[in-house]
Order: structure tokens, then sequence, then C-alpha cells
DNA sequence: CGGGTTTTTGCAAACGAATGCAAGAAGGGG
DNA sequence: CCCCTTCTTGCATTCGTTTGCAAAAACCCG
């Protein structure tokens, strides 16, 4: 049966035709008798024949490889994310090519220019920032790039984001509903514009009401050092009543600090808001009070936009989802 | 600077060379003088040359890339799995082509299939079980196939598993010892290697004591199941008095039930165990006493193992890497 | 400086499929 | 039944590399 290598050829000839013939039956859109068609299949079905996709793709150009760069998998929105990525891309036909990514600008660079060698026919980043340089790269080789849950201001650059913006806002204008007034901000990673929306969002609501934030620290997206920044936040004397984490996965850190060394208690002593909803958030455990991003819509934003791009004209096009507070025990309820 | 694309012969006409020369110059171990080199180099820096990996990979017949089949995310072990293994490619300069698959025969067959089309240099399936049949396409296509975290009685796959009935063992031992006579167990996946083995180095030691288990549901590696599995385990009036868990996954919804729901304290009323020492498990809202599958070394022994086979001249081999005890505060201390 | 070795090089043939082109087959209408 | 249109088909070229082969160049040593 199915022997090493069976080639278009080899079906040709066992069914008495071209090896245009052939190719043309598993062309979808190409004109074939319905006679050739059902031989070439029988052949096809005896040999074990499949295309060969990379052969396929040096010619047509696309390869239906969509290249990932991913920063981190401890974060659970990010495992999350893959999985709904990667089925919905299955389903129309692409595959993903991993690469795991630090985020530093060469180490993300090296792994562009390998994604380019195999000929991807697009690439999504999930949080991890491009640099002006490849994005140019990028363009100049029709590549199109999708960022996932992180933003640049370039408009060569489709991104696909939950409104940080507002969802930072929310999440002040919550605490402070409930009555707090001595609120803290462990921020998300300064570096980027998940973070820094997060964070300027909640100063907003901050300021209009008029309240000062008692501090506003970068936890680097990071359960170490959100989990040091909450034991200097809340060993003084005089710590805050309530704290709005950049993310869930630091939330947890922080929870675990309050509740467990510092014996606080949730949501009397403290309140605690998290950004994300990731699954773990719903668990009794931690009963996180959250602002969901919603993956699936995400997910579904940016393989539109990036199918829009590869299969049609489609422009890069920035999208915001907007996400919306879940309230569970976390924090004290208004 | 870099256009759409660049070819090797573009390169090789502004360095004044062959193309074979310039081929040659990206080809590890092929000869070439020193001032071809340095001509070419440069030319191919001024025009942002690549190699393109499809056309290498259709002549030489190795693509360097690795297909990945992995059923869910959902529990941590394989993001962190799938992290390690990542990297660990990389370096080797090997790359990930990811697949989601469901644990349904056909689904899976599909998907083999898709990587076949790839001329993947070789198969990793991550929980994920093989069908003879699959198994054979695969040995005819000379594509060595390696199973993480799942064994199968079949001399042509190679497996890393850890040593899952010396880990049930040792769990129920572990349990035993603690004084504990009223044990149950909630079985991983009877469908899976490590489910079954597990319950079965679970069973022998209990034969062993004399102490037969109160009950060995199957729990599906299913945080729902698991949890409903706990519910009716613990509701009834002569509960046990300890629960081996198949996996950390599982474990956790058994311990949000028996503490949330039931009102039960951990250990003083009820021991649980788990298996996998997930990062979660360690986390003070859990932390979990388990066994440790060591994914660092099984990733090492996995992306050996498929070395071996692809540049060497390996055989295939099953590997069972051992854990050990991780002793928290889950479960009473002998 | 000559004869023999070793390196370097270009040529041309792969690899496996898609596709423009022109010829052949089939179909349709009067 | 013939002519014109529409479908199918095969031929040959193409995609961007690697690589066997043989010629050319460089090197070595006496």
């Amino acid at each position: 049966m199915a022997n090493d290598k069976v080639t278009s050829a080899q079906v040709a000839a066992l069914a008495g035709v071209s090896q245009s013939a052939v190719s043309r039956v598993f062309t979808p859109g190409a004109s074939a008798s319905k006679k050739t068609v059902e031989r070439v299949r029988a052949a096809a079905l005896e040999l074990g024949y499949r295309p060969n996709a990379l052969a396929r793709g040096l010619i047509t150009g696309r390869t239906r490889i969509i290249g990932l760069v991913v920063a981190y998998l401890d974060n659970q929105f990010y495992p999350v994310a893959l999985e709904l990525l990667s089925r919905a891309l299955q389903e129309r036909g692409y595959h993903i090519l991993m690469f795991m990514a630090g985020n530093t600008t060469d180490k993300i660079a090296e792994v562009v220019g390998e994604l380019m060698d195999y000929q991807v026919d697009g690439i999504i980043t999930a949080s991890v920032a491009m640099s002006n340089d490849l994005t140019t790269r990028c363009a100049a080789a029709g590549i199109p790039v999708v960022m996932f849950n992180r933003g640049q201001d370039d408009a060569r650059l489709s991104e696909v984001t939950s409104d940080n913006v507002a969802g930072g806002r929310r999440a002040a204008e919550f605490l402070l509903a409930g009555g707090h007034r001595r609120i803290a901000h462990v921020m998300g990673w300064q570096g980027s514009s998940t973070g820094r929306d997060r964070a300027a969002g909640f100063s907003q609501a901050m300021r209009a009401a008029g309240v000062a934030p008692v501090a506003m620290i970068d936890g680097m997206y990071n359960r170490e050092t959100a989990a040091s920044v909450a034991r200097d936040l809340f060993s003084g004397p005089d710590r805050p009543d309530a704290v709005f984490v950049g993310n869930d996965h630091m939330a947890f850190a922080v929870m675990d600090v309050l509740r467990f060394e510092l014996g606080l208690s949730l949501p009397g002593d403290v309140s605690v808001v998290g950004y994300d909803d990731v699954p773990l958030a719903s668990w009794p455990a931690y009963d996180l009070t959250t602002i969901r991003q919603p993956v699936r819509r995400m997910v579904d934003a940016t393989v539109d936009a990036l199918m829009a791009q590869i299969e049609g004209d489609g422009m890069p096009r920035k999208l915001q989802i907007d996400g919306s507070l879940i309230i569970r025990k976390s924090a004290r309820t208004p």
C-alpha cells in the first residue's frame, strides 16, 4: 500500500492519464471530466496518494501555514486562546507553525525570520511586540501580521484587543462604588500596550472621582514580581483596602500573598479585581472579580482579520472588543 | 532592500558567482572558498536573501518541521510541556506544526494525514493515542512517532511517560502510611494508558496492604466529571477519608467540591493526593500533595528519542521516568 | 617548475506539483 | 451533417533549492 513517497506521476501512470490531470483532480476549481476524476481518485486511494504540500506551496506561493509567535504560556489566558486559534484555523484549512519567543527584540526578530523562511501566509503574534524594522520586512514580503492582545501604533499591523482603557476604568469605578478610597494598582507590564492602557483607564476613573491612587506599581505580568509587590504594598501600617491587578495571573499571586501570608480576608479586609477572566478565576478557591476578555470573540476577530488580508484584499484593521465586569467574591459589591 | 522574493539566483548574479555557489554557502558542510563565502554573504545581506525552506525541503526530503498533536490544553500540564518542547526543538533548529485533535480516532487520523502532507520529519503526540492503521502509515512513510505521556503496545512507536504504576503505588502507600483505611480513587481516563497504569499501581499497593478501595471511578481527566464524582462519593453517610485523584487537574476540582461545597477540611477530614505536580499545585490556595511528573526530563527524553530516529539510526524506544512524591498540605503526613 | 592532490566551481538534473497554451474531444444548433 | 463553441487533456515550463559530476583552480612538495 502506501509506500514511502507516492507522487502524482505514479498515480497518473496507474490511472492512465497525465500528471496534469491528477493535479487538476486535486486542485479545487480545475476542470476534469467525471470519468477522469473517478479513475484518478481510485488510483490515488489505491496508492495512498496525497499531494505534497511543500511542492504545492512552492508553486502556488501559498502554504496555508500561519506563523504564531507567543511569549509564554504560563498565564492561562494564552493556552486557552491558542487552543481556540488552532481550532479556528484548522477549520479553514490552515495550520499553525508555533514559536516561543521571549520578549526580547532580537529573539523575536530571529523567530520571525525563521517564519518567513517557511513562507507562511500570515503571522499572529500573541503578547509580543513587533519592532518597526520587522514590520517593514513583513510588509515587504507581503505577509499580513495580526497582533493578538497587544496594540501598536503602526498602520501596517492589524490588532485585536479588548477595550483595555474602558476595562481599567470599569475596574476603578467598581472599587470606588464599593466605597474604597485607598486603592492601589499592580499594573500590567508597562512595556506592553495592554498594561499601559489598563493603567490609563484606571487613572482616568480615579481622577474623575477625585481620588488619588495609593500606589501604581509595575507587576511585569509576572507571578513572582506581583507577589513581592503585594508584600511591600500590604505589609505597611496603612495598607490599601483595594487593589486592581493588571491581569488574573498576577491577581492570583496577590490573593495568595494577602490571604496566606498576611492573613487578610477577601473581600472583608481587601478587595481584589483582576483582568482576563481565565477559567481559574471562576474556581471557588479564587472566585475572582475580574474584567472579562472575550477570548472567543477575540480569536474569531483575529482569524477574520487574517483571512481578509490573505484571501481577499482586506486592509489591516484595529479591533477593540468590549469586555464586561464579572462580579464574584474577591471584591466588595456596591 | 528586502523585496518580495529574493532568490539564490539573484544573489548569485549580484555576487558574480553561480547559483550553486550561493546554495553551498548556505548549506552547512558544503565547500566554498573564503572569497566566495564573503561575496555571497555580502550580496545576500544587501538583498535580504534567505533560503526558501520549502524548496529546500522539497529536495532534501527534510523539512525540520515536527508535527505536534495534542488533545487539549486546559490541563496545565500540557501548556507547560508544550512550551518546553517548543523551546527544546527550536534550539535544535526544528519547528512545531501544531494540531489540536479531539480524542476521537478519525479526527486524529485526519490530522495526522494533514501532517504528512507537510512532510514533517517526525510526530509528537501528547495525550493522544495512535490507531494501528495510523501507525502503519507513519511507519510506511518513515516518519518517527513519539508519544508523550501516553503508552501503547506497539514496537514501532516511541513513548515517554513517567512511571505511572510506581506513581500510583506510591500514592496509595503514602495514604495508607498516613493511617487511612477508607481510600477512594478518582481514576484518570481509563481509555488512556496513564489512567490505567496509575489505577493499577494504586490497586496493587492496596492489595498488598490488604485494604480494599472504597471506590474506583473514572473521572475522565475532566474537571466536571471529577467534581460530580466527588460529590457522589463524599455526600453519603460513610464517606472516604482519603482520595487519590488521577491527575492534578481533576484533583483541584475534587478539592473545590470538598472544601467549598461540602465544607470539609483538608487534610483534617479528607486527604487528597494528585498526580503531575503542575505549577498550580504548589500555590497556597491548593498546596496539593502529588506525584511529580518531571516534565523537563520527559521533554528532553522526547526530543532525544525523536532526534535519534530522525538524524541517526535510532530505534523506537520506551522510556519511563521516575517521579517522586511531593508532600504538601492536602494530605495527612505519616 | 612539474606532477599529483585537494578544493572550489559551474552545469544540469532532480524534487513534486501547478498552470498557460494549444490541440483534441465533445456538445449544440441550424 | 457540418460548423462553432465549450470542456478536457497533455506537453512543457516553472517554483527555488540541492547535489552528482567533471572541469578548473589552487595548493603542496620535492
